[in-house]
DNA sequence: TTTAGAGATTCCAGTTACTGGAAGGTCAAG
DNA sequence: CTTGACCTTCCAGTAACTGGAATCTCTAAA
């Protein structure tokens, strides 16, 4: 099948597709006499495969090595476990940091009565001078 | 003061502050007679304003909107509260994808016994055909 | 048969928000 | 006077694409 085909029955745009393949990534697959790329069913599972891994916030180097491991049949399932957790141990930091942010705004927007008045409550909580209770990103 | 000092003082990497100013979000202080930057107080304050900005996820663009409504003593605070508003919508969106990317891997490890066997539990979760239960970024 | 349109190809540029490094100028201390 | 820290500018690179230009190729209709 043609990359458009890929593309619909993957979710990745096509340039995407192309992208990934670029990064090596994604596989390279056969071209016809007139050099279009041509899909088989593998090819759009591993597709699938990398977008969903993306969306659950893998990176590329990420993808490419749960690739590796995916497509390798003496693979450790540890190896993946590993993986899994750091990301996880990540997504509990951000989900820390947006709760803080989250909840610095909301506390300022509800000091702020959002008239025409020019003295405002959010900027001034910006400006002060202590540091906030969340570090890092 | 020098440019290292402002940093000190703001948090924010001698780098970032040069480059904010590229992009007319810090300002441009005056310099001395060798070309050093030359910060004030009031210079440093709205370093901070914007590193606190930054870390509480407005993009730089949003940033120097949040910049020219700080020093505009004629900004109406409805303008402000607008912003955060709509910067609080998207961190909830946000913290959504995250639970849900979080839930996923978390159940997917839980299924892992993570040894050395080669079927793992969480690649095939990855590779499922259906749709999975979030969506969007 | 021609032709229009969709879809494919490559390559180049731009995005966001920095970060690193090179090459060189300046300042204070010893 | 030299050393080392600090400053300057500029150039390149990062992640993960996205958009656009110029150029094929394929299919279906007039």
């Amino acid at each position: 099948m043609n990359i458009g085909e890929a593309s619909a029955r993957s979710g990745l745009p096509a340039k995407t597709i192309r992208y990934y393949e670029e990064a090596n990534v994604a596989p390279s697959p056969a071209r016809s006499t007139s050099g279009y790329r041509d899909y088989g069913e593998n090819d759009v599972h591993l597709l699938r495969f990398i977008h969903t891994a993306r969306r659950l916030g893998f990176s590329l180097e990420e993808c490419r090595e749960l690739v590796s491991l995916y497509t390798d049949p003496n693979r450790a399932s540890a190896d993946v476990k590993a993986i899994a957790k750091r990301k996880i141990a990540e997504i509990d930091r951000k989900l820390k940091n947006l709760k803080s942010m989250k909840h610095t705004l909301t506390t300022l927007i509800d000091e702020c009565h959002g008239d025409d008045r020019p003295d405002c409550p959010i900027l001034k909580g910006l400006a002060m001078e202590e540091e906030s209770e969340f570090h890092e990103n």
